[in-house]
RNA sequence: AGCCCCGUGGUGUAAUGGCAGCAUAAGAGGCUCUGGACCUCUUGGCAUCGGUUCGAAUCCGGUCGGGGCUGCCA
C-alpha cells in the first residue's frame, strides 16, 4: 500500500510512528474543527485536505465539527455555508457532524471533576484585575486573591455561575496550575465565562461558556480523535492541552501543530477580507478576486485543482508564502484537461470576407478538447462577415508579430486561411477588415508548402452570442500588502483586479452552458458563467488567462531589453 | 526581556550520517491548425561559526535571522 519513495510530511512520520508503536490501537481518527463565525478561504482547504485526506490514506475517519464556543460570534448561516463548501471541495464526513456544543454537559461535568479535586477554582476578580495578576512575558503573575477557596465553596460558586446569579463578566471559573509558568498559557487559564447569551444550538440552556483551551482538547477526547491538527500559534496551548486531559485522567490525542497556508497578492484573515466587503471593495464573500472558496468557486476554479496545490504545497513547520501563480498553475492544468474550448472575442473587430457570398454560410467542425478526444466534436458557423480580437491585427506590425496585418495572410482556426486586403478607417479609428479567403483552404489546411505563422479565433457575426464579460486579475498590486510600512492594504489595491467588458462575441455553442460552468475561449483563457446570467444576458467570469509568449515578449520589449 | 517554534535554488518542498532531488518560476530550443498543451536543455540552494565523525543539510554547541505568546477570542 506504501508507495516506496512518496515523501512523507513530518505529520504522516508521527503517524506512521504512532501506528509502528502501537500508541493508537493503528487508529488514525481526525477532524476539522471550523468555528461558524466566517466563511471558509483557500487556508481551510489546506486544512481540510490535510485532515480529510490523512484520514483517506491511513484508512481512518475525519470528523467536521464545529467549534462553536462563544455564543457572541456564532451564527446557524455560517454552519451551513461551511459545510457547503467542505463538501464542494470535495469532501465527506459521513454521519459524523458535531458541535461543541453537544458536549456542553460533559464539560461541565468534567470541570466539577477538577473543582472537586482542587485543580479548578472560582475567581471574582474582573477581566482587567486577572490581566494585571497574569504578569507579563517577563515577570511572574501573582495568586488571585480568591485561588485558595475551598473546594466545595467553588462547587457551591460553579453551580450558581451555570443557575444564572451572576451577571456577565462577575466570576470565572480558573484551572489552578501555577501563575509563575513561563508559558503565560499556564497562568491559571480561564475555562468557564459568564455569557448570558443566546447560542446558536442550545439556546438559553446555559450562561456559561467553556473556553477555547478547556473545551477543545476534550471534543477531541470524547470523540476519540487520535491526532488533533491545529496551527502553529496553539504551539504554546500544547501544554495546556496536555495538562486539562491529564489533570482529567481521560483519553488523550496527540496535537500537532502545521504552519498555515499564505498567498502572494492576497490577503487572508477574516479580519481583512471583512473590511475590504464591508467597505466595498469587493461585492461579498463570494467576489470571484477573494481566496474565499465561494469566490474561488465563483472565479471558475476547480476544486479539484484547489486539492491539487494543497498537495504539493505540503506540510511543514516553517511559515511560508506560496506564490499565487502556483495556484494559478494547478487551476490551468486542470482546465487544460477538462475544460471543453469555445471560440469567443473579448474586443471584437469586424471583418468581411469580401469574396464570400453573402448569403453563404457554412459549418465548420471543432474539437472540443484537444486533451481529451471523448470529449467530442461541434460544429461552428462560418459567414461572411466575422469578428476577431482586435489585438490580432496591426497595421505596422513589430519584428516578432505574426498575426495578422495588411497584405499577410493567416488561419481562421478550422475555416480557411484568409489575407487583409485593407484596413478601413473612418476618422483615423480602424473600423473593419476587408480580406478575402482561398476556397483551396476549406478547413483550415494550408495547401503543400505554404505555411501561415498563426492562427485566429474567429465568431460568425451572425451567430454570435453577446456577453458580459468580466476580467480578473490580481487582487493586489504587491505580493504582500499587509507588509507595507505605512500603507493601508486597502490602497493597495489593484485598479485592475476587475475590469468588465460588454460587447464581447461568442460562438453559439456556449449557449448551452449553465452557471458555474468551465470553459476555455481558444488562446484567450480559462472563463466560467457567473450566476449573474439571465436568459438574455450572458456574464462570463475570466478564471485565468492562458499562458501568453507574445505578452512575455513584449512586455520584456517595453522594460527595455 | 522570558518561554516556545523554525531557517535547503526566486518561491514551495524532499533527502535524517554517504553524489542535495522534485515542483513551480525564469532563460534557450523543439513541436504545433490555440504564441495553449507537450518535449528537451540551462541557470539557481543547505543562514553562519565551531565541535563530533573516515564522512554532516542531517548529530551537538554558539551566533545571526524569522515567527508565535501578555482575550473572560479561536
Amino acid at each position: 500500500m506504501e508507495s516506496k519513495e512518496a515523501p512523507r510530511d513530518f505529520i504522516r512520520k508521527i503517524i506512521d510512528e504512532d501506528n509502528k508503536s502501537g500508541r493508537f490501537g493503528g487508529r488514525v481518527h481526525t477532524r476539522f474543527p471550523p468555528e461558524p463565525n466566517g466563511f471558509l478561504h483557500i487556508g481551510h482547504a489546506k486544512s481540510i485536505c490535510l485532515n480529510f485526506g490523512i484520514a483517506k490514506e491511513y484508512g481512518g475517519l475525519c470528523n467536521l465539527r464545529f467549534d462553536d464556543t462563544n455564543p457572541l460570534k456564532e451564527e446557524q448561516d455560517y454552519v451551513r455555508a461551511i459545510e457547503e463548501d467542505v463538501k464542494w471541495l470535495g469532501f465527506d464526513w459521513e454521519d459524523r457532524l458535531f458541535f461543541a456544543s453537544d458536549y456542553f454537559g460533559k464539560m461541565y461535568e468534567h470541570a466539577v471533576q477538577l473543582v472537586k479535586a482542587g485543580k479548578a477554582y472560582v475567581d471574582d476578580l474582573t477581566a482587567d484585575e486577572i490581566r494585571d495578576y497574569r504578569g507579563t512575558l517577563t515577570t511572574p503573575g501573582r495568586d488571585s486573591p480568591f485561588r485558595n477557596r475551598s473546594a466545595d465553596e467553588n462547587l457551591n460558586l460553579l453551580e450558581r455561575m451555570r443557575a444564572g446569579e451572576f451577571a456577565d463578566g462577575a466570576k470565572v471559573l480558573r484551572a489552578k496550575i501555577d501563575m509563575a509558568h513561563p508559558n503565560l498559557n499556564m497562568r491559571d487559564p480561564v475555562m468557564y465565562r459568564i455569557l448570558h447569551a443566546k447560542h446558536h444550538n442550545t439556546g438559553d440552556k446555559w450562561c456559561i461558556y467553556p473556553m477555547y483551551d478547556w473545551a477543545h482538547g476534550l471534543e477531541d477526547s470524547i470523540e476519540g480523535i487520535t491526532h488533533s491538527i491545529c496551527t502553529l500559534e496553539f504551539e504554546d496551548h500544547r501544554p495546556l492541552y496536555d495538562w486539562y486531559l491529564d489533570a482529567l485522567g481521560v483519553y488523550h490525542p496527540q496535537q500537532i501543530e502545521f504552519a498555515r497556508l499564505a498567498l502572494t497578492y492576497t490577503v487572508m484573515s477574516k479580519r481583512f477580507l471583512l473590511q475590504l466587503i464591508e467597505k466595498g471593495y469587493v461585492r461579498g464573500w463570494d467576489d470571484p478576486r477573494l481566496p474565499t472558496l465561494r469566490g474561488l468557486r465563483r472565479r471558475g476554479y476547480p476544486p479539484t485543482a484547489i486539492r491539487t496545490l494543497c498537495e504539493r504545497i505540503g506540510v511543514a513547520k516553517v511559515n511560508s508564502t506560496v506564490d499565487i501563480e502556483f495556484l494559478e498553475h494547478c487551476v490551468r492544468e486542470d482546465l487544460n484537461k477538462t475544460a471543453p474550448r469555445f471560440s469567443g472575442v473579448l474586443r471584437p473587430l469586424r471583418i468581411v470576407i469580401e469574396n464570400y457570398p453573402e448569403d453563404k454560410m457554412e459549418e465548420f467542425e471543432a474539437v472540443n478538447n484537444p486533451e481529451d478526444p471523448a470529449a467530442g466534436k461541434r460544429k461552428v458557423p462560418f459567414s461572411r462577415v466575422l469578428y476577431i480580437e482586435q489585438e490580432d491585427f496591426m497595421e505596422n506590425p513589430p519584428p516578432k508579430y505574426y498575426r495578422l496585418a495588411p497584405g499577410r495572410e493567416v488561419r481562421l482556426r478550422y475555416a480557411y486561411l484568409i489575407t487583409c486586403k485593407e484596413a478601413v478607417k473612418e476618422n483615423g479609428n480602424l473600423v473593419e477588415l476587408r480580406c478575402t479567403v482561398d476556397p483551396d483552404t476549406r478547413g483550415g489546411n494550408a495547401p503543400e508548402g505554404r505555411k501561415v505563422k498563426s492562427t485566429l479565433h474567429w465568431v460568425s457575426a451572425a451567430h454570435a452570442v453577446d456577453a458580459e464579460v468580466r476580467l480578473y486579475d490580481k487582487l493586489f498590486t504587491v505580493p504582500d500588502p499587509l507588509a507595507q510600512e505605512g500603507m493601508d492594504f486597502k490602497d493597495l489595491i489593484n485598479p485592475k483586479s476587475k475590469e468588465v467588458i460588454t460587447a464581447c462575441k461568442a460562438e453559439p455553442a456556449v449557449r448551452g452552458l449553465k452557471p458555474y460552468d468551465r470553459f476555455q475561449f481558444e488562446r484567450i483563457g480559462y472563463f466560467c458563467v457567473d450566476p449573474d446570467t439571465t436568459n438574455d444576458h450572458l456574464v462570463l467570469n475570466r478564471t485565468a488567462t492562458l499562458r501568453d509568449q507574445w505578452a512575455a515578449i513584449q512586455e520584456r520589449g517595453q522594460s527595455g531589453k
